[in-house]
DNA sequence: TCCTCCTGCTCACTCGATTTAACATCGCCG
DNA sequence: CGGCGATGTTAAATCGAGTGAGCAGGAGGA
């Protein structure tokens, strides 16, 4: 029982144009070893067109066992909406070598991504791309270790695979950069810090990265940090928490680096609370260029997470076999320059 | 030339299990009415499990003409960031039904769309989920009429589709509720409205509606509505220069309803800048419930639009043949009560 | 003893493509 | 005039499964 309605085939093409299926793949297929006369490719291209015939690509994949198909497991994508950026990276660089993208997300269970990257591999997919919300460790299962891989904003310690990550350290030293050159010099804190918490009691890599480029930027300046607020990093609260209690204190900081966007949004409303004014008071720089960063009167100066391009390269590298060499891809992160870093006021 | 390596195929099952592959498949698939001995079944499983058998989806598919797959196209998902659950509902109900989604987006580019669609169709999808991330009017593209299709967070205007939407009037009726509850009467004005731009002269769909809920529920109770300020709903600002206006004027309003809560933060600031204070001098109350809403202080009370839950459903009947007469399903907007609405002052 | 029926399994075809090897036909050269 | 190479085309196998028809062998009945 052939379950019904079919498309037209190559067979149906053939008829058509009075030739053979083989004859009919060579031409469509485009082998110039075969010697088709013009006359019969002319026919069967006629045919082809006036048909409408569309290759069938799971017949396709069958046979030469490529389905133009990549897939991409993220762990979460909803909690950080940029993510959107990335898929969409990753998309674009999939569609212009002609592949289909399958997205999923594991939610951080581990079954349910075995259970995902089962699905894609039993689809016989091209490559597979292992992403990661905010940047972390991750080890490829088992299961993948035989398959094409890249690791998109996360890092493997075997060094068996191909990551990108932003370049969070050179972030940091951006930073400092545009504070130095607004001519701040000894009034620098820092609000979130690694963001050690319970949860991560090291830190977590973007908080670690961002921390050593702005030390070592300042100490190649020869200023000394005036202090670090260490809090979470998860809500405007913290920053305007840590904020507060700076603010009050009688050496109040000239600049205010904050971590991400929500603690500068946190911070704005601290030295709002505080009678302060951004920038004339305080200076505020940010990481993650959010949406956030835009909207903030006066809009806020942030370093942006390039997500796009992570996504776009990361799929690039996967498709490009002669450079999947492991290593790992440090993506710059662009500096978005706004209304929230003025001169200290003396 | 079979481009080399191959996984377990069912004939290594039935070389290792001693019987034929028509045996093997029988089993596998649970074909009941096949008769297949005990003894016959145990070695068969008993091989495949050794053997790490599974099944290759695209063969299987060949044959069945079904790929558990299904492929959502969007128009855009960065620009408005909730878009993420919207995929995550999606693919809930994907997964549920044990099928994989292939995501893409369109960037309102109709030849993209286009030749997107067409890659799906190639690749055999099960069904088409059409997604618009502002609720509009779609017209799906004639290559696409005869396969199973469900629009998402979009209309059309034939009736021939089962579309999926947030149920903008309700909630708007639900807003004017949580005023008049709290006590307000005649002091309630709207920023935003239609949103009526030069690109949409009559106003977006969740405005039209919207705005009709809040006019219905307080004509019902009797109250007149304040005003209404129509802008722009893209950012802050807007909302900004309205709420100023508003508020300097000699009859300020005692609550305001924004079309989003971009407006509402906008609406923020202008009440702070004139030394004014929410909820005690201006209650608010928003739609859309973005993580802004939470982080505003006081925290935004704001009407949710139910993401998640209209990618879950628009799968769930896409993937529900018996479901899928064409109707438009209205999927409720949850309100998320916070501290932004108090009693008018007297 | 022969016929039928059931049980348990297999043969051979099919899905829609790619690919190898071979087969006509023709002209040309020795 | 026979063999050979070039030219244009096709038959048949293959990818990995699903599936209808059929075939042994034993039990049971007439």
């Amino acid at each position: 029982m052939p379950p019904s309605p079919s498309r037209v085939t190559q067979a149906d093409v053939a008829r058509h144009a009075g030739v053979s299926r083989t004859t009919v793949s060579f031409v469509l297929s485009g082998r110039e070893d075969m010697r088709i006369s013009i006359e019969a490719r002319q026919r069967i291209l006629g045919a082809a067109q006036e048909l409408g015939y569309r290759p069938n690509l799971t017949a396709q994949s069958l046979r030469t066992r490529k389905t133009y198909t990549v897939g991409l497991v993220s762990d979460r994508v909803a909690s950080t909406h940029y993510a959107g950026e990335m898929i969409q990276g990753a998309l674009e660089a999939a569609l212009e070598r002609d592949h289909l993208l399958y997205f999923a997300e594991s939610g951080d269970d581990p079954e349910a991504e075995r259970k995902l990257l089962q699905g894609m591999l039993d689809r016989q997919v091209d490559g597979l791309v292992h992403a990661a919300m905010s940047t972390r460790t991750y080890r490829p299962s088992e299961q993948v270790r035989s398959y094409p891989s890249v690791l998109l904003n996360c890092l493997d310690e075997t060094g068996e695979f191909t990551c990108v990550v932003p370049d969070e350290e050179e972030a940091g030293r951006q930073a400092v950069k545009l504070l130095l050159e607004a001519g701040h010099r000894d009034g620098v804190h820092v609000v979130g810090g690694s963001q050690v918490t319970r949860r991560s009691p090291d830190g977590v890599y973007a908080g670690r990265e961002r921390m050593r480029g702005i030390e070592e930027a300042l100490s190649a300046a020869g200023v000394r940090l005036s202090g670090v607020s260490e809090c979470d990093w998860s809500s405007p609260e913290h920053g305007y928490r840590a904020a507060r209690s700076l603010l009050d204190s009688e050496a109040p900081p000239t600049a205010v680096v904050c971590c991400n966007d929500r603690l500068a949004f946190g911070v704005y409303q601290a030295a709002g609370d505080c009678g302060m004014s951004v920038p004339r008071d305080l200076s505020v720089v940010s990481f993650d260029d959010s949406e956030l960063a835009s909207w903030l009167r006066p809009a806020l100066t942030s370093i942006a997470l390039p997500h796009h391009e992570l996504g776009r390269t990361a799929v690039s590298l996967l498709l490009s076999p002669d450079e999947r060499e492991p290593a790992v891809h440090r993506i710059p992160m662009p500096v978005r320059r706004r209304e929230s870093i003025a001169a200290p006021r003396r």
